[in-house]
DNA sequence: AATTCATTATCAC
DNA sequence: CTAACGGTGATAATGAATT
């Protein structure tokens, strides 16, 4: 079946709506993330806008770096119950587009507008596509107008040529490409443009010539298969634009799980106790608010130099009993500072759901 | 022998 | 000292433990 799938994102979501708050702020760098406390803060940036982007500031950048490259930036903190209510509402407007739609995160979502190719007899197959992109204007502009926010949509085939398309016409743009042009759109892109491909996996390709998704299409598929096994197959199909996934709402959680980093590290039990005891509560909260069970455990322990480990044990029962979680993660905390003398830099928590 | 469990790695937003 | 590196959640690989 052909489809039109259509991709919005918001442009530099957290700190556009920073800035609609506070219009004193336009045209200024503005920062959303951890407090950069003079240089020495230790989160990271959640998101710069395009006036910071210029200084070289992006998602996920320590922030301490941050601050080095732009120090007069406007630095804020994350108010995340604000761009959830924000987000509703443009979610609110998007939905009305299709029924058929998912919400992908805060800024982000997926429309399947297939079905204009049939619902209006006069308008035959041929302008599908058309119709998709006077669709996608009315959406920008209406989310402009009720919200004041500007958005990126990509249209294409299938929800990876979607995304891809609005990934490359950021900010405040709009890009169609039809089945066609899918072939000449990936061809000149990085391999780090192809979701799935991160840092890791694009380091593992570099070396062997491979830098453009034209060139990753010289691989076979059994030398992707053999190279990086599942995720290689789905690599295969994307470089070729080839993507069957269905735009749909599903949203089954499967872990929740809380983590904190410390200001400094630290060995101190109080702290690390304390601060444990405090995410144990917040995970049972989170698991009792939604009448969950639990069946695994797993403890994260972060220590200096950022040597990540994990402990985990699954119970015989699902349970939700706060007092089996408090022992068996108190537990696994303790084990962790005998086995390791090095200062913590990160504690958290993590259950899988029954 | 098959399944589950524990741990680490990678990715995305 | 020479990188800095959050929080939340998903999935896969691998080897060990269990059934």
């Amino acid at each position: 079946m052909n489809r039109i799938i259509l991709h919005i994102d918001m442009d530099a979501f957290f700190a556009q709506v920073e800035e609609r708050e506070n219009p004193q702020f336009k045209g200024k760098p503005v920062v959303v993330g951890a407090d950069p406390k003079g240089g020495s803060g230790r989160g990271v940036v959640s998101t710069a806008n395009y006036v910071a982007r210029k200084y070289g500031i992006h998602s996920a950048l320590p922030i301490s770096k941050a601050y080095e490259l732009c120090p007069k930036a406007i630095f804020l903190p994350v108010n995340m119950e604000l761009y959830q209510k924000v987000s509703e509402n443009i979610m609110e407007i998007i939905k009305k587009y299709s029924s058929k739609w998912e919400i992908v995160s805060l800024d982000e979502a997926y429309l399947d507008l297939s079905h204009i190719f049939y619902d209006r007899k006069k308008c035959g197959i041929r302008c599908g596509w058309e119709r998709a992109k006077r669709i996608a204007k009315k959406l920008k502009e209406e989310i402009l107008e009720k919200e004041k926010l500007t958005s990126t949509v990509g249209i294409g085939p299938n929800k990876l040529i979607a995304k891809m398309a609005a990934e490359k016409v950021k900010p405040n743009g709009l890009l169609v490409i039809k089945p066609n042009q899918v072939k000449n759109f990936l061809e000149p892109l990085d391999i780090e443009d192809l979701p799935g491909i991160g840092p890791k996996t694009a380091e593992r390709l570099r070396p062997l010539s491979v830098n453009t998704i034209k060139e990753l299409k010289k691989l076979s598929k059994t030398k992707l298969k053999d190279t990086f096994g599942v995720v290689g197959e789905t690599i295969y199909e994307r470089a070729r634009g080839i993507d069957e996934e269905e735009v749909s709402p599903e949203e089954i959680i499967k872990s929740i799980g809380k983590e904190h980093t410390f200001e400094k590290d630290t060995r101190d039990p109080e702290i690390l106790f304390s601060t444990f005891e405090k995410i144990i509560k917040n995970v049972h909260q989170e698991l009792t608010a939604n009448k969950f069970s639990f069946k695994t455990i797993t403890v994260i322990c972060r220590f200096q130099g950022f040597e990540t480990h994990t402990k985990s044990k699954t119970l015989k029962n699902p349970t939700q009993d706060l007092e089996i979680l408090k022992s068996e993660a108190k537990k696994f905390l303790l084990k962790f500072l005998l086995e390791n003398k090095k200062p913590v830099r990160l504690i958290g928590l993590r259950v899988r759901i029954w």
